[in-house]
DNA sequence: TACAGCGATTTGAACGTTCAAACCATTAGA
DNA sequence: TCTAATGGTTTGAACGTTCAAATCGCTGTA
């Protein structure tokens, strides 16, 4: 009913103190007396005092922001979204908020970089879509700027350098395999995309270790449906009996092949919707794990190895497999 | 090279004028000689100075963010995604970012203006999903904050008060059932939401005005495919040979009632998937036309009457119908 | 008694910008 | 020739916060 702006020394009138201990009370509890912090908290709370992130940012150079790039959707049948919701929950509740931006390639995300860091000077990054050469992580380390990618650094020494939250795609289609061996499947194909897709070439490891014989029985798509369909005609002819796909939308194209069991990757809502058995991704619980390492990085006092987390994918079992 | 942050008093000692002077270069460029101007200009040019958007807000009360609620997807069949890209883009044409928050009803959302406000000040607000008796919109108008909603302000009195975009869904559902006429069809039957919801009768009303006799060749469902199977079963038993849809999800189950022409509606990434004709929204025209609602409210002296804006949907043809 | 040490609190300054008012030439009008 | 008006520019202050240093009161020790 009182929109009018409360400031740090309208409390501290309240409450009969100096603005310093109010600050101190917001930030550093302990340095403040019992009683006085008491005091203050409830005329915090009578006034429904909110600190203003810009007055503190010029201070302090905080702006409790964090930055990540919203894709666009080309088929529809990713991830993102639900990954973006993960995220800004996880973030409010560690007190970020999450400001977007958009970017057509890694030249063009890097002058946004730049960009936001003059205006709004977010605390973090949050990278998605990692690639082999991937210039976006160095531009960042270079400059000392605290950020995580969703995704692993691919092609990278070994583990990166930088921190990293990412879901095991191998072991997301090992368990799809071993899922159609139970069934009795032994000539199990696997649909994927060109060689040196990071993601791709996981994804593929983790069908071939679970079927030791690597067989002949894969093919590389585009990752379209199309592609899907023609890549499965293929493999159902050269014997597969059951298929692994990288992705549902390939796997909506190989459904069209024949009724073999299909099993995708992401269980995104096309999956859902046709029933296509599928490999989930633990999205918010990642996005919860960014700002984990986010913060950790920015308040702590920051672990001297970078935190690199691994999750598991689940298999949704739908009617395809 | 050089992410020394440098600040408008640089600029000024480079281009040998007062800070203010830079400042008008920036905000009212016609108080300026033209050849200061250009000083001014080469001077943030050479030294890459951006305006730190924390000082400037503490000084002028904005913030140049827009807030927008990130919605948790429910089926995965929305079509809030795309709505936000074209957001993003089109605010961070007009200067402005997109800032994220997430709320379970329209309390907490209310909760989250006022926690939002204190804390980043955002300019304005974007609104989805509105629906009858709104209260979050009573709230941001009785203090005057600037918004608009993504959505009519379905029982008002009439237009409503505030700006709002829209797509017009009658308009979607007509074209579509001039579309099934014009292919032979005579009993066209419909397949809706709950009614009372606004979006969803006026989807239906389209339907009903292209048909003119309303016949009793409809029913209303809870938006599942479910439910979106089962109507069809009754509305093809009592004589319908086509069916127009409130949404791609009851259509994705429409279609499993039989080989009936189905069309849905919004386009989504799972109509594309399984070839289900459907209308598409013009999410990144309307996403521009917020934009450009919020920037005359915010810049501009503010026209008089409240920007309202109807776009159409346009029908996208596939296999089903 | 004096003083060091410590915990709790206050004071002054600064972050980078823009507003409001002041200032300075120059030109126009009487 | 003086005054007023005008265009262009500068100056000082302020936005709300936190840092760094100063201050105050108390306790313990020499």
């Amino acid at each position: 009913m009182m929109p009018e702006k409360v400031t740090i020394a309208d409390v501290a009138r309240r409450a009969s103190v100096s603005r310093q201990t109010v600050s101190n009370v917001l930030n550093s509890p302990d340095l403040v007396r019992e009683e006085t912090r008491e005091r203050v908290r409830q005329a915090v709370e009578e006034l429904g005092y909110r600190v203003n992130q810009a007055a503190r940012r010029m201070r302090t150079g905080r702006s409790r922001l964090l930055a990540i790039r919203i894709e666009q959707t080309q088929d529809g049948m990713n991830v993102f979204d639900r990954f973006l919701h993960g995220l800004t929950e996880s973030a409010a509740q560690a007190g970020y908020r999450v400001i977007l931006y958009t970017a057509d390639d890694d030249r063009s995300e890097i002058a946004t970089f730049d960009d936001l860091l003059g205006a709004y000077e977010p605390d973090a990054f949050v990278l998605t879509s990692t690639h082999h050469g991937d210039v976006r992580t160095s531009w960042l380390a270079e400059r000392e700027l605290a950020f995580v990618t969703f995704g692993r650094p691919w092609g990278m020494p070994e583990g990166g350098v930088h921190p990293w939250v990412d879901v095991d795609g191998a072991a997301g289609t090992a368990a799809a395999t071993r899922h159609l061996l139970g069934a009795g499947h032994r000539r199990i194909g696997f649909i994927g995309w060109p060689e040196g897709s990071g993601v791709g070439d996981d994804r593929r490891s983790g069908w071939a270790r679970a079927l030791e014989d690597t067989g002949a029985l894969e093919r590389r798509t585009d990752g379209s449906a199309a592609e899907g369909e023609a890549a499965a005609r293929e493999l159902i002819a050269a014997g597969a009996t059951a298929l692994v796909c990288v992705s549902d939308s390939v796997a909506l194209g190989a459904l069209q092949a024949g009724p073999v069991p299909v099993i995708g990757f992401d269980d995104t809502p096309v999956a859902a919707a046709i029933g296509l058995t599928s490999l989930s991704q633990p999205l918010s619980d990642a996005a919860a794990r960014c700002v984990r390492v986010l913060t950790r990085l920015l308040e702590d006092d920051s672990p001297d190895k970078p935190d690199h987390v691994l999750l598991e994918p689940s298999l949704v079992i739908r009617r395809t497999a």
